[in-house]
DNA sequence: AAATTAGTTGCGTTTATCGCAACGATGAGC
DNA sequence: GCTCATCGTTGCGATAAACGCAACTAATTT
């Protein structure tokens, strides 16, 4: 209630006069006069000298004009903040990303992003995918990605792609002379794997359960670039979705065999987000990019 | 109309909830819920995520909240400064005064009001009659002091002390052994005087026109300080109200002889503000402690 | 001294806000 | 998986604030 008063009584004190007020707000004298008036009975003290022609400050008065000023300037700010938002031109995203998605096409897709959308921040954290659905559920990440679909209720699946667990080895290990693995191929072979809890782990449980073969990794690591390199280096085999090493199997320093099992060959990466969240602005945008980029990987 | 919504919305925000806010700010759940819908559609952009039970902010909620919370703190701040204002524990003080007024008395008003009344600032200045009265008609100076009632209409005279002009000179001057002296006796002795212009030497001149004797003075001043020491050093007579060199006569480095002349007797020292500036709060404060120290000087 | 122009006050009208109650939706507990 | 409690939303009549018009009072101007 206040606001209004203030805002009269400040264009008045500016242009000097109330009835100048008048015209340039478009609200009669009277009503200028009485608002202030009645600004100054709560107030509990006069603001305009009375007895005057002209409109004077008393030094209360000046207070309240260089609050108000004041006022004003921090509510523009608040609306120049709150247009750039609207126009994306600032933001915040928070995503929640499997280690398995780092490496350098990642890595360019956000760079490419933060290029075109400058101003937009974006935290990417790191985590095993039971944590990253907790995080979209709790509102802590707005999109999630993670490998496989879950079945988990107030998770909107936006987007699912084909991305199926390959075996990842250097050229010359034996095993890239085959053409394709099974999971008692594997466990001939020295393996690095992720730890128990982390998807790709459990995806392979089930697929060891149902071969009845159980894999005995040489080097567990939570840390997908160990994985990697170990696999460059020809020392053993690792399991990765391509999306994962895309990088060096472009390059050639790896290559990705097939596994031979249902429900791995049938695995997706899953771009996630709680349901009843409508994503707006940033976080929007940056789903339908990492949606259409997603499509060319697989 | 914004201040409303805005209060609404932060409480729920704070709170957690509408119904909590509801019961703090002791309206309907209903108009809460519609003050922030409208704050959002005049913002264009929503402010707390929908289709949730608990009261979640979206990142212009965020900005808005941190807003008003700034507002809140700015309006406190307004708040105690006009309390401040109100109980005279700050405020400002201008004041117009003749320079015949200087000295040590004075000063210790000033510095005694200043004591007891922390916080407030007060400017003295000093200079010639119709300077303070038009200082006082433009709102330069709360309170003005002059010798003499002014005619001067839209100038109110608060409080008049019969103030005369005193002939002054050191104990051991011949005039010091005169009862009183006449404007023809002045003239014979040296005189010191301020120059033209000065009230008291517009006094003088009228009261030389009716004895139709003109006053020659030997050395004529603007320094009411120099004209003191003149007198003390015995080396020539001044005219002074009593006022202007209180102490001196207090500790006897002076004397004070009337001056018979009828307007001369009868001059005072008038304490005047502007007509229809009703002063309040500290300059209101300062006009009493004037007003009875004088009294008692008088 | 009259005229002009400023702010103030009274009164009827308009607009915004409010409270109550019914509704729809979310999340917790069984 | 279903029910129930609770929270936010919407409709409608009531209430209070703000408004405009016009008459009034007071301060400047000529």
């Amino acid at each position: 209630m206040w606001d209004n008063a203030l805002q009269y009584f400040y264009e008045a004190a500016n242009l000097g006069s109330m009835r100048l007020a008048s015209d340039k707000i478009g609200v009669a004298v009277s009503s200028i006069s009485r608002q202030i008036a009645q600004l100054e009975s709560e107030m509990g003290i006069a603001l305009i000298e009375r007895g005057r022609r002209s409109i004077r400050l008393t030094e209360a008065g000046q207070l309240a004009f260089e609050y108000h000023k004041n006022q004003l300037a921090d509510r523009e700010a608040l609306l120049n903040q709150i247009q750039e938002l609207r126009e994306v031109k600032s933001g915040r995203i928070d995503l929640a990303i499997g280690e398995g998605f780092f490496g350098p096409p990642f890595t360019a897709l956000i760079e490419g992003f933060q290029r075109r959308n400058p101003g937009i921040a974006i935290t990417v954290t790191s985590c095993a995918s039971t944590e990253i659905i907790r995080m979209v559920l709790d509102d802590e990440a707005h999109i999630g990605m993670i490998l496989h679909t879950t079945s988990e209720p107030k998770i909107r699946t936006r987007s699912a792609v084909a991305q199926p667990l390959m075996v990842l080895c250097a050229p010359g290990h034996p095993a890239a002379a085959m053409e394709a693995l099974t999971i008692a191929d594997l466990a001939g072979f020295d393996l690095c794997l992720p730890p128990q809890g982390f998807r790709i782990r459990g995806t392979l449980n089930h697929a060891e359960k149902r071969a009845q073969t159980w894999l005995e990794p040489r080097l567990v690591t939570t840390s997908i670039q160990m994985m990697r390199e170990i696999a460059k280096a020809g020392r053993a085999l690792t399991v990765l979705p391509r999306i994962s090493a895309l990088a060096e199997l472009e390059e050639g320093s790896l290559v990705a065999r097939p596994l031979l099992d249902d429900a791995i060959e049938h695995s997706t990466v899953s771009l996630i987000h709680r349901l009843g969240r409508q994503l707006e602005g940033a976080p929007a945008r940056l789903m339908s990019v990492l949606e259409a980029r997603l499509k060319s990987w697989s």
